[in-house]
DNA sequence: GCTCAATGATTGAACGTTCATTCAAGCACA
DNA sequence: TGTGCTTGAATGAACGTTCAATCATTGAGC
């Protein structure tokens, strides 16, 4: 899989062969164009363009272009777990290492692209956040679920991680090297700010597991 | 301080007390614009009426909308210096707190707007890196002017960090918190997910410099 | 010290395009 | 016959940009 689609993964069931109805083409569409081109550079011609759909058609089911960008928005939490989490989750049951195969699907996810694109819900956290306040709780809420699923990893690697450690905080600072990382090696147009991101990520973690171990065998 | 401004450090010497010329009232207004509302959102009618500007003025100074993003990218590489590194190398000597100092002049600068606005450079970063090709590179010069500055203060630390340590990438992953932190900040007007990253980036050093004393003391 | 032509910056109305959005009319299916 | 979705031309506003006219400043010639 190379960038997410939206249309494919919608929630009918039981499924069926039909074609994409008009509400999800447009979100597929929109999705796609806000990611590659930001949402105020995407006009809503082009989205009917590419979703070849009527201007009436748009708005008979989302009022706005805002609204739109808000169902977009619900809609990368609804495919949060299916898209993003389950294929982590499947590549290895080690809590720890699920949280470096979420740091290396992503780099899978757009390094053949030399990093063009970048995470869809960052590009909109920083063009909108402050302009659309509807839609920064959306980006919130996209966050938050991310970060509880690192969490919940970090909570289920127990003692291998040391006690005191704030496992809140260790969760934020894996999205924010995940989002750090992105924008570097967007702005250089290679992998190397992000893995070298990555990789002292790891460090901190061996440290912390040779720490915790140290803790066990030695109280 | 607050939050930058370009117009009020012109290189001009000797100092002059006259009113900033049209060139400097340009570019003032329009990089507090862009960092405010974002490239795309920003209009040049909106440039012209803060910078008090009729358009062919403009127009003479600078031949598109994207010459004078071109133009405001190169003013905050001149000014990366003067306005954001001596003041942090002015507060400590230590080369390591210099890191965190840093990071804490940018939590000072946007925590009492709530964390609005965000990074001027790392905005343009995802708004325009892909669009705009020439533009592209001038985002990564500036992104290589800080960690070139955080690498140089790395190098300074010595032996207090472990010998195998490679400088360049930790110098990247301190970017990365700072971006990455901020963005979340700036999602969800708190404090607390760039805090985080800065605390984690803090033990990190920690063990760094306490792994590096043992291998001193004991080779 | 004065005049004047030359130069470069400034003026601001106007340009064509694209923007998000509207709505009366038409359509398919109940 | 009613209901809900679709059609697509049309809307006014805002977009980035242009350019002929006007202005301020300067240096050469006397």
């Amino acid at each position: 899989m190379n960038v997410q689609s939206l249309s494919d993964h919608s929630m009918a069931f039981p499924p069926t062969n039909q074609p994409p109805d008009t509400r999800s083409r447009i979100l597929d569409a929109a999705a796609r164009l806000f990611h590659e081109q930001g949402f105020n550079a995407t006009g809503v011609s082009t989205i009917l363009r590419e979703a070849g759909v009527n201007p009436g058609s748009l708005y008979n089911l989302f009022p706005s272009k805002d609204a739109l960008l808000a169902a977009v928005l619900e809609r990368y939490t609804e495919l949060l777990h299916p898209i993003v989490m389950e294929p982590v989750e499947k590549k290895t049951s080690d809590p720890i290492e699920r949280v470096f195969a979420l740091l290396q699907q992503y780099r899978e996810w757009y390094s053949p692209l030399e990093f063009r694109l970048g995470c869809p819900i960052g590009n909109l956290a920083l063009e909108v956040a402050d302009s659309h306040p509807e839609i920064r709780p959306l980006i919130q809420q996209n966050f938050d679920g991310w970060s509880a699923y690192v969490r919940k990893w970090l909570d289920d690697a127990g003692d291998r991680l040391p006690r005191d450690l704030d496992r809140k905080q260790l969760a934020a600072t894996v999205l924010t090297v995940m989002e750090g990382g992105l924008m570097q090696a967007r702005s250089s147009r290679s992998a190397a700010a992000y893995d070298a991101s990555v990789g002292q990520l790891r460090a901190y973690f061996d440290l912390l597991l040779a720490r915790a171990s140290a803790g066990r065998t030695q109280p």
